[in-house]
DNA sequence: GCAGATTGTTAGCCTTGTCTAACATTTCGC
DNA sequence: GCGAAATGTTAGACAAGGCTAACAATCTGC
């Protein structure tokens, strides 16, 4: 039953190590639950930086979801401390906020450069990396950005 | 404004673009809702090839829920013609599910051995194998595997 | 400075995915 | 083959994240 050669790669999967599988499952639930409020955040950080604001509006737009959809959104990450906001005022990020931005603007750029640098075009590299920026740990970031630079 | 070198990298976040970006996030968020059947269609697979049967309180240990949790998800599961069940018995997966199954792991045996083969330690390539694999296009699950099979 | 357009909010609904508590069924040891 | 252990299901709660419809506030162009 063992004998397909590529079973060694599958070593999480077998009976060895079902925890270590639970733990990495918990691992991409968790990063899961924080991907729409990095996404959010790092978003607000470009709007401020190209636009002088981030509004409601923008933020719907570019997300692709509706306006009461931002506003619920909104609603947390004010209530999680990323960003303060006022009735009908644009956002603003709080230290911590402007901490998340800084840093998920850093993971997305080394997984764009590295796509970029593997010869992906430039439009799938921007999707994918919006995908895989949130499930990369800091050995693999280590790794592509080595690679990304490489001569 | 714009005279930071690395803006070059944001072509899809700036106003040039806001509808491309749009895509991007919609298409994450339609990769997000389907990681959970493919990861349960994927596990799935391996308990029946490994242990002759698939039973729920397997998933669950594996994945690290609890069983309720997995009951409901399984019904989900059937609902949408992934895989069929009978009350108190063992699941079996359907022509589609077993197709969705084939094609998961395929993508994750690709992610799995393009990290290991970029010099990551066996665990974390596993952890983050598990997180990427869902937010690989075609394109780029090509080129992994191009680099990973380099002489 | 007012009317209409734009933008923002609120209310309320739906689905997913998680949990605990309680109960039902099956399996196993002896 | 019976009783206890293991497994599976049901019920019900809750938060997140999406939507539409309806209403409120702001901004803009004359």
């Amino acid at each position: 039953m063992h004998d397909d050669p590529h079973e060694v790669l599958h070593a999480a999967s077998d009976d060895r190590s079902p925890d270590l599988r639970a733990e990495a499952f918990q691992g991409v639930r968790a990063a899961r639950r924080n991907e729409l409020a990095e996404d959010y955040v790092e978003l607000i950080a470009e709007l401020i930086h190209s636009h002088g604001e981030a509004r409601p509006v923008d933020i719907a737009t570019r997300m692709g979801v509706t306006a009461p959809t931002v506003a619920k959104t909104l609603d947390r990450l004010a209530r999680d401390g990323l960003i303060t906001r006022a009735k009908y005022r644009s956002i603003f990020l709080t230290e911590q906020g402007r901490a998340l931005a800084k840093e998920c603007r850093h993971r997305h750029e080394i997984v764009l450069r590295f796509l970029l640098s593997l010869g992906l075009d430039a439009e799938t590299a921007e999707r994918d990396a919006e995908g895989i920026e949130h499930h990369v740990s800091e050995r693999t970031l280590a790794l592509f950005s080595a690679f990304a630079n490489r001569s």
